[in-house]
RNA sequence: GGCCCUCUGGCGAAACGGUAGACGCGCUCGACUCAAAAUCGAGUGGGGUGAUCCCCCGUCCCGGUUCGAGUCCGGGGAGGGCCACCA
């Protein structure tokens, strides 16, 4: 049977895409012998249609794990669907649906949809967090935490988002005080909520980082600075003259030691001597017991204030610094001296200890401060070299760099690091502070007041407290019928048949949780689940784990670096001390993809009208059309910019591979016996092939260059066209080619490869798929060539080239270049100083 | 303010410290066609002599290292990302 003249991308590939799963190519678990590889993206949010950004992601990650295949590995390459939280919820209230039913519909297009682009996942493993049977193992998980201190309970500030009518983690709140997912604004409330104990991981996550060395540097920066750890000491200022006389506290403290003491948190301990005074965060719960009786009015005045102004316009950028004097004196532990106690608004309660001491001489906040009010400045480090500081009244800003000590006692003369050192073990030793750590990470508190989420699994008894749902009772589900308005208190409170139960203690009637769990929950350990997915017993087997853990690459945005990319590291570690899993970082190499953008170049948005949907431009060019733009625009990491025309481009190339496939249907046949005998043109086109094995394999390893790769493959196809094959030995070198052609291009347009390869193959080829075919290898004898061009270079300019056989030594290439008439009028009259010689690159003559 | 990234033709991009611009898009010309589209082929960084030969300039800017720098080092500029009165 002839092969069809064109390519018609919509005939071949249902057809290429049911025999791989007829065939259950895709079958991680296969090559039980082989090593194995396990290739992730970050599983879908199916709030709505698949978009560009997600036919990118799972692009990268197919053309990767088609090749890991191809080169023998055991794959796993499985998919899912993060089904739980907000913006589902939310958009079930708008169209007035139940968010599972609106949840499953999107998950049945998404399917259809990656079916189409024909990514060879395992959907015998697919999982999806809303079902009960994956859901249940975060209750589990939520139980063993709970056993292990990691989840508590606590009542305290939360961030509440005013749009989703729930509490949000820190990571989800964006430009000070806006909602991540709906932009509304976020406003502190008290609240009581679920956390867990991250921040006992923090070291651990912060060390972790430095042995993951194929994440992107980037990454690991990000997640470094939102660990945010910082080396101090904390210094305890003796409030002087005792308790000032304070009104009534309420309500009552706890009795005091004989001093009263303010603790204050460092990083500069070095500049201690220039404290000139210490200034306390309004919310600070000594600011009422200090306050002396002729400030109270002031200071309660703008303590009120301070409350009801939000958090942004009271700490944010553009604030002004404001504060007023307590009438209070604190003792400088180290001099003994006296310094005011004021209180201001950019101190904020919630970091360190919510005191510090200002050295306006050395810090520029405290500069600013001290100038408004006009406290005294002191210098006391110097800069090491260069000009000294001028004394304190003199100076116009803050010198913030380490230095040199001066005026500082037993300290003066060391450097700022000796000092620290010194002056933290000091405060240790003489009893009033100590070397401290701090960090920025905060706990995650992760309960949501809303609907479409996993219930926790807690049951509020009036006798016991809290009290965990036992294990056998899991699944804790939840109830179809919850009303969700997206506003008040949250929907399942309203549905008795799941709130009113009876404690598992003592029996009696009791109250379940209502809250939910973060969405992130769901999202942190799912690539664990894909091992066991129907595993009913345990959240997955440790068997499974043992072999196909850690994921060996993890491709998905760079948005989140410090949100799932660092919970799901904590969860790991968990799962690593239940003795689940036998490694402590879930993924070896991560892979952040770019953007795509409209055509303008803008974020693709129903504003701009810029969007493109994958759908119809596979509809339109085939999948394998859309998967090579995705490939070929530029590497992974990089925003590219959706465009017709590059579209266009990357259908005509498929289309002309066709063609040359099409056009030399007699070399199909070429018996390969004449290889050897190719030469001239043909052996050159030999060389070309096996070169492009070489290039197209190196672009699938180490740093991904897809793009590179595929311009390798349309070189050689260029070069195909060039050609017009006679006998034997030169219509086998053509086939060699093809052959090459279509198994190089089974990564990145797999079922245009897959047709292409059986028509050259063949009937004998009919059982077989291309992708489950060894990668091919390259002769090493053929990717050299016997004869180079070299270039000649006079100064370093480039004055001529010259063919040389390869092995070529200087004295034979030199010869060669000095016969060159251009090179020769560039060295006439001079004198070479030096010749330069590269093998089979360059020749440089020196003269002058 | 801190940390990080990027900067190369008209555009997307290539380039172990070694011929800058591979490959693709776009554009120009030619072949095919009554014509167009499609396809195939040729050309395409700027400038200058000038006719296929050569010269000069050219990878954000300034300096340095080197026989040789898009690449390495120092300084600056522009754009972007993340964090942020974090003590």
């Amino acid at each position: 049977m002839a092969m069809n003249e064109r390519y018609e991308p919509q005939t071949i590939e249902p057809r290429w895409q049911s025999r791989w799963e007829e065939a259950g190519a895709f079958h991680a678990g296969r090559r039980p012998g082989a090593e194995k590889r396990y290739v992730l993206e970050m599983f879908p949010y199916p709030s709505g249609a698949m978009h560009m950004g997600h036919a990118r992601v799972y692009t990268i990650g197919d053309a990767l794990a088609r090749h890991l295949r191809m080169r023998g590995h055991d794959v796993l390459h499985p998919i899912g669907f993060d089904a739980l939280g907000l913006p589902a919820e939310n958009a079930a209230i708008k169209d007035g649906r139940h968010p599972a039913e609106r949840t499953a519909e999107n998950i049945v297009a998404f399917r259809g949809e990656m079916k189409k682009l024909g990514y060879a996942f395992d959907w015998d493993r697919e999982v999806v967090t809303a079902d009960p049977s994956y859901y249940r193992w975060n209750q589990w998980f939520f139980l063993k935490m709970l056993e292990q201190g990691i989840v508590y309970r606590r009542e305290g500030k939360a961030n509440w988002c005013t749009g989703c009518a729930t509490v949000i983690a820190n990571e989800q709140v964006i430009d000070d005080d806006r909602c991540e997912r709906c932009g509304s604004p976020v406003v502190e409330k008290v609240i009581p909520e679920w956390a867990f104990r991250i921040t006992a991981f923090a070291q651990d996550l912060l060390d972790g980082l430095d042995r993951l060395t194929e994440w992107p540097e980037r990454i690991t920066t990000m997640q470094r600075n939102w660990i945010g750890k910082s080396i101090g000491a904390e210094v305890d200022f003796v409030l002087a003259g005792g308790r000032g006389e304070a009104a009534p506290p309420e309500p009552p403290l706890a009795p005091l030691a004989d001093a009263v003491r303010i603790k204050v948190f460092t990083t500069r301990v070095d500049t201690i001597f220039g404290c000139t005074y210490v200034v306390l965060a309004p919310e600070h719960p000594l600011v009422g017991e200090l306050t002396r009786p002729e400030q109270q009015a002031d200071v309660r005045a703008f303590v009120e204030r301070m409350r009801k102004t939000d958090a942004v316009e009271r700490t944010g950028e553009g604030a002004a610094k404001e504060g007023v004097f307590t009438g209070a004196y604190a003792v400088n532990p180290y001099t003994g001296e006296e310094v005011p106690v004021w209180i201001a608004n950019f101190v904020l309660a919630g970091y360190g200890t919510g005191a510090v001491m200002s050295v306006p001489a050395h810090d520029q906040r405290d500069f600013e401060f001290a100038r408004k009010y006009g406290l005294p400045v002191r210098v006391v480090i110097q800069p090491a070299k260069g000009e000294r500081l001028p004394a304190g009244d003199a100076l116009a800003q803050a010198y913030v760099e380490d230095g040199v000590l001066e005026a500082s006692g037993d300290a003066t003369g060391l450097s700022s690091a000796a000092a620290r050192e010194k002056l933290a073990a000091e405060a240790q030793a003489r009893g009033f502070g100590q070397p401290t750590v701090r960090w920025h990470l905060r706990d995650w508190g992760f309960s949501r007041q809303r609907y479409w989420g996993t219930p926790i699994p807690i049951i509020y008894c009036p006798d016991h407290g809290p009290v965990p749902v036992p294990e056998d009772q899991l699944p804790v589900t939840l109830p179809a019928e919850a009303l969700i308005t997206g506003t008040g208190e949250p929907p399942l409170a309203k549905v008795p048949s799941f709130v009113n139960t009876t404690c598992p203690r003592c029996g009696k009637p009791a109250r379940r949780e209502v809250d939910t769990m973060d969405t992130f929950v769901d999202s942190s350990w799912y690539y664990a689940r894909y091992l066991s997915p129907r595993d009913d017993t345990r959240p997955f087997d440790p068997a499974a784990a043992k072999r196909w853990l850690p994921v060996d690459v993890y491709v998905g945005g760079p948005e989140h670096a410090v949100m799932h990319l660092l919970y799901f590291r904590f969860w790991h570690r968990v799962m690593h001390r239940l003795g689940l899993v036998h490694e402590d970082e879930p993924v070896r190499r991560l892979v952040t993809q770019g953007i795509v953008n409209g055509p303008d170049g803008r974020k693709m948005s129903k504003r701009w009208g810029n969007v493109v949907a994958p759908g119809p431009m596979v509809a339109r060019f085939g999948a394998d059309t859309v998967r090579m733009f995705m490939l070929f625009a530029a590497p992974p990491e990089k925003d590219i910019d959706w465009s017709d025309e590059q579209v266009d481009g990357l259908f005509r190339f498929l289309s002309r591979v066709w063609r040359i496939f099409h056009a030399r249907q007699e070399c199909f046949r070429a018996p390969e016996a004449a290889l050897a005998e190719a030469r001239g043109d043909f052996l050159e086109l030999r060389r070309k092939t096996h070169r492009t094995v070489k290039r197209v394999t190196e672009g699938l390893e180490g740093d991904l260059k897809f793009n590179t790769s595929i311009a390798a493959l349309m070189e050689l196809v260029n070069a195909l066209y060039a050609l017009e094959p006679r006998a034997d030995p030169e219509r086998a070198a053509v086939r060699e080619a093809l052959l090459a052609v279509a198994t190089l291009l089974a990564p990145f347009a797999p079922h245009a490869a897959e047709e292409l390869w059986h028509e050259v193959l063949g009937p004998p080829a009919r059982e077989r798929l291309l992708a489950e075919e060894p990668w091919p290898a390259f002769d090493p004898a053929l990717v050299v060539a016997d004869v180079v061009t070299i270039a000649v270079q006079v100064n370093g300019k480039l004055r001529g080239e010259v063919q040389a056989p390869i092995a070529a030594a200087e004295a034979e290439v030199r010869a060669l270049a000095e016969g060159e008439q251009r090179v020769r009028a560039h060295l006439d009259g001079k004198t070479v100083r030096k010749v330069v010689f590269v093998p089979k690159r360059l020749i440089n003559f020196v003269v002058a």
